[in-house]
DNA sequence: TCTTTTGCAATGCGAACGCATCGTAACCTG
DNA sequence: CAGGTTACGATGCGTTCGCATTGCAAAAGA
């Protein structure tokens, strides 16, 4: 065997760049050309770690779908309401690290309703964080169908991302919509 | 002047095969070429009626825009909350006029996101149904901070919207949670 | 040392792209 | 009925695309 290279490093700075040119100009933009010229290296290097340009991109969503997640565990608290805010407002485009993702999801997103392959961890991560945000809920309110509001926070949180992203709704209106929302959920 | 062809009809025609093309195959897959074949015409007559590609998205944007707002103006009732159920039920892929909207809408939606000329519509647009779904609170409810509900009822129909889309939500647990957000807003 | 395998860089290919150009048939105006 | 303008269809150009192919340097086993 020859050079020892990482080769997940590798497919993980390639999908990286993949990310940095949806985040900038779109999925459009997303060429072997481009996300080669990004990660400052050769395209025939790109094609060595991706077969296909799917391939390439199912990576990179997979790769900032983990990187969400991660994001998301590693928010703590004791008190659930208060773990519950800084959830939400982790997945929407706040912080430095979620104004950067937030795009990419988005783009993922819209993509994923004419390609079903990418549609496909969205129905499988989905109802995991729908459950964990559903036990949250209940913990602080036992009764009352906690899976329901679940759901409507995170589509919630999924509109007004979007609806940041478009310039609709800003930052500090944003806030305050989550905490108005979190309010109603746990005065009922 | 030749002959007469009414050249609004014409843009329109272009301008449906545009959005059929993107619900059948994403934004991607919008070219002269495919709109032309979509449509049954020539390619050179869609560069007739359009300079440019975007001139042609950009138009296509504002015709289906219209084609919503149109149906969200049909929508009536004597009583604001039926009237705001209806509204809100019309912005989700549920009837077949909508389901053919949604997919193209969403394409748009994050298209806008990288593009500017396209996202501006939008921060004028979304005040104006903002302001009317908040007169519609006000009616019911006129001491609260309608416009608050307002905004937040429209990112969650947003999100749902692009949930159902992507297969995470079924059409009968849409309209519940958007029967639940309903009761939480009016009962407060 | 020699062979084999891996990690690339370079190049080429056919297809599809947006757009410009040209030709022409049809129609209104004078 | 001449002239001009409009509405195209057809074709071509230069670029970019995804992907296949080729070649070679380097390193691990024999």
């Amino acid at each position: 065997m020859p050079k020892q290279v990482d080769h997940d490093e590798r497919r993980r700075e390639i999908g990286d760049a993949v990310c940095r040119v949806m985040a900038a100009r779109g999925l459009d933009a997303v060429s072997l050309r481009h996300v080669a010229a990004e990660a400052g290296v050769s395209m025939g290097r790109v094609q060595h770690y991706f077969a296909t340009k799917d391939d390439m991109l199912l990576f990179a969503f997979r790769q900032i779908s983990d990187r969400v997640a991660q994001r998301l565990g590693a928010v703590r608290s004791d008190d659930p309401r208060t773990h519950l805010r800084a959830l939400l407002l982790e997945l929407l485009p706040l912080t430095p690290a979620a104004r950067a993702e937030a795009p990419v999801l988005a783009a993922f997103l819209a993509h994923a309703v004419v390609e079903p392959r990418l549609a496909e961890p969205l129905r499988e991560g989905g109802p995991r964080m729908t459950a964990f945000v559903a036990s949250l809920i209940a913990q602080v309110r036992p009764d009352g169908d906690a899976e329901r509001d679940a759901m409507a926070l995170l589509a919630f949180v999924d509109g007004l991302m979007l609806q940041m992203l478009t310039g609709q709704v800003d930052a500090s209106a944003a806030v305050e919509l989550v905490d108005h929302q979190l309010d109603r959920v746990f005065t009922t």
